[in-house]
DNA sequence: TAGATTGTTAATCGATTAACAATC
DNA sequence: TAGATTGTTAATCGATTAACAATC
């Protein structure tokens, strides 16, 4: 199966959207419908759906619970995903308070730091030593990490996680790391989104 | 001039990279070095640089000094941009306090809230009443901001900003925002970024 | 000069969109 | 039935890569 990462982005926000719908009461769905909730076309709607097998009723669209069971299945939804944070400081806290993953099944079991000062087992995220980080991994087999240490320490770190059984990374560092064989990163590197960002507002500034 | 937005991250990537190889003493780059540091294509870097009319020497490559001149003119980094941070919640705070922003020549000015809990005017990054952000947008001619705020309040603090002259706006809550005429919304969904690393490691694991 | 590298055009690749037969 | 919607194939679009003449 061919996939590219902005067509599983998609299915995500047609589950977001489909939420939505149906908290208004809507039972069922038209391709249509679903393009406009999420800003796409009505065609790349029943492209996605396609390439996952989904199919809806010839006239009668598709139905809004079997269609979120098929993507939250697809998306791994249908268990509560265990993620750690690796890096107690300003964004790695903040992600640890943040309540927004709870809500998508996302639970951040604990925190790691090399700064003695910064653990705390009796947080409701506990935050460990980054020594303890293996042996916590395999004990509680955790696959996806969010990475937020310095720069400086971002590889020796990744390397750290992947090898006690990390798979999936979300990286804050902005530098391009090497991912171990049989691990996948992504990043989020906000000094470069708001680079973009700034290079598109200068454009529309001088076209204007 | 037709840009897309993957090839301007690349600038931004160049960029970095370029500031790493004069850092350990090189002075000229061929594309081929530079498209090893980013993990690109030589083709890709000298068709990126032609579409900004950046040119080399035939046989020589490029002077790095003055081709991170012509990038950093482009990214408009020629001069301090100034950022402001609207929601001085948990990520609104971390980006506050984060440090990585300056060495690209990004400030955060200023935090803005509506809880008077929150407000400290004599913080390093000032926290100040939403009430005063279209006041101090105008008076300090702020173009860019960062949006961090709970997903009810979104719309109309973007709204809001937008009308006092914001023109572009990194949006941290995981909805879709209507980014009012003239102002340009980037997104940074933590929730789908997961959902998404999520699926790949799936994905990964099925087919090992 | 010979060899190496650029700059640009052409070819390829992949993703999106349009079209339409099937069918409810 | 007539009309509407799906599912899929074909066409289009855009971005990436390859190729190569120009040239240092």
């Amino acid at each position: 199966m061919i996939t590219n990462k902005n067509c599983i982005i998609r299915l995500s926000r047609y589950k977001n959207a489909l939420y939505r719908l149906q908290a208004l009461g809507f039972v069922k769905v038209f391709s249509d419908n679903l393009a406009d909730s999420v800003g796409g076309t009505a065609s790349q709607v029943r492209k996605d759906f396609s390439i996952f097998g989904i199919s809806g009723n010839k006239k009668g669209g598709y139905q809004i619970d079997s269609l979120l069971e098929k993507l939250n299945s697809i998306l791994g939804k249908d268990q509560l995903q265990k993620v750690l944070v690796v890096g107690a400081g300003h964004i790695g806290s903040a992600l640890m308070r943040y309540r927004g993953f709870e809500k998508e099944g996302i639970k951040i079991v604990a925190g790691f730091d090399i700064d003695p000062a910064k653990i705390n087992r009796s947080n409701p995220v506990p935050i460990l030593p980054l020594d303890e980080a293996k042996a916590f991994i395999k004990s509680n087999q955790i696959r996806i990490a969010i990475l937020a240490v310095p720069d400086i320490a971002a590889q020796s770190a990744l390397d750290l996680i992947c090898a006690a059984g990390i798979k999936g990374v979300l990286n804050f560092a902005p530098l391009r790391l090497k991912a171990p064989d049989g691990s996948i990163v992504n990043n989020v590197n906000l000094e470069i989104e708001l680079e973009n960002l700034i290079y598109f507002v200068n454009v529309a500034e001088k076209t204007k």
